[in-house]
DNA sequence: GGGCACATTTGACCTAGCGCAAAAAGCCGA
DNA sequence: TCGGCTTTTTGCGCTAGGTCAAATGTGCCC
């Protein structure tokens, strides 16, 4: 349900990189051009493939970018939260979607046409600069993602990625950090089939890493995983 | 061996994508900052970790980015030749560089230095626009690459690996497409080891769709390896 | 031509992780 | 409380590809 976005930014906004620099008159002018949508878990932002015909910036909840392999293996990318902005390589770049962005848990997000936001870079440089730089610091996580995926066991593969997602939608609690996800979507997250995926969580609650339940679990020790994704 | 860039841009800096749309006046302006290198084969440009001075066009020759990953193992991303833009994504981020470029066939490039080239987008709007786009097709690459990393097949990797050298540093020929690579090169841009790559092309010299010799290989049938990389 | 340094090939063996099947454990609605 | 459903666990066999060792080229320098 899209609908303008309110024109008083709330004060969150003016910290988000992509509005860094920007003056407050700036952002007002940005945000007014904006269009705010909330959207329920389970809907789809856009799909990959389709034409990139806008730039979104998460304002709450998460989102998921993933990827239909030609083999037909969905691959989860990255989640997104407040703050990240999606569609920023497509957009730029007058390409289709790469990637499907489906929404995990309830989001709120705003977003402008592409031809509006280039005029709206055009009249607000910093715009354009952060974008550059939010496009490069992206580009920067994912080349150092192929150098991981690369010679790395299972095991590791599964600790970067729980902590990923421990960082980018995780709730911290008393006794560490809950994560919602089922075994599949960690398979899709590092390509590794969820039987395997189970094997691991097992063992890590053996050694009291982590605590699994069904469709969640707890990471008690994010030290320790970090030392099983990086050491051998 | 640096020194300024010639004044009198060739004919084909103006259809360098990085220059496109770009006025002769601004295009003149936008080189006569440039400094030219010329480097021989083996050197190195910049090292994984260095802090981003410059952004770097080449002119000619093909240079190598490459990843040492926490492991040790060397990862060769990818080749770029002429027209290719290196450093686009650290420069714009300020961050070191992820990666190390280093010559595999002797180069000639044009650089500059990173604030003056922040003058350079600000004087000439189109050239921030294309490095807007450079870097977006950058990203898009390599999220298409993340995607085909999981769930192929040795054989599969190699084919696109060797596919990508063929387009990226090949020399077209009666018969094929010759590409200058040792086993090693490939084992390092696939994450597979020469072992298996060597079993792989010798496999494909019985089938007749490649020549290998040391150091090289000639692909004959691009289109048979193009089918291999993609369906089953 | 002979020796040397690599690059490449080939073989033998081994293991991480996949595929499949079947059981167990949660969760929910009636 | 009982099905019926989904998610997770576990066992077992299998195979792609890694590891190591040793043989075979191949080019180059003296």
């Amino acid at each position: 349900m899209p609908r303008p976005a309110r024109l008083t930014p709330p004060p969150e906004m003016s910290e988000t990189s992509l509005f860094q620099g920007l003056g407050a008159t700036a952002l007002k002018s940005v945000l007014a051009a904006a269009v705010e949508t909330s959207l329920r878990a389970g809907e789809t932002l856009f799909h990959q493939g389709d034409e990139a015909s806008r730039l979104y910036l998460v304002v709450s909840g998460v989102v998921k970018l993933s990827q239909v392999a030609a083999n037909g293996t969905q691959h989860v990318l990255r989640l997104m939260s407040a703050g990240d902005v999606i569609g920023c390589v497509a957009v730029f770049n007058r390409f289709p979607y790469p990637v499907t962005a489906s929404v995990e848990e309830d989001a709120t997000l705003i977003s402008w046409a592409e031809p509006q936001f280039w005029h709206l870079m055009e009249d607000h440089p910093e715009l354009m600069t952060n974008a550059l730089r939010t496009v490069g610091q992206r580009t920067q996580e994912f080349v150092a993602r192929l150098g991981e995926v690369n010679g790395a066991t299972a095991e590791q593969k599964v600790a970067r990625a729980v902590l990923r997602l421990a960082r980018q939608a995780g709730i911290k609690e008393a006794d560490g950090v809950r994560v919602g996800m089922t075994r599949q979507d960690l398979a899709d997250m590092t390509g590794i089939t969820y039987f395997t995926i189970s094997r691991i969580l097992s063992d890590w609650k053996r050694r009291e890493l982590v605590e699994a339940g069904r469709r969640e679990m707890l990471v008690r020790n994010p030290h320790a995983l970090l030392l099983l994704s990086d050491g051998s």
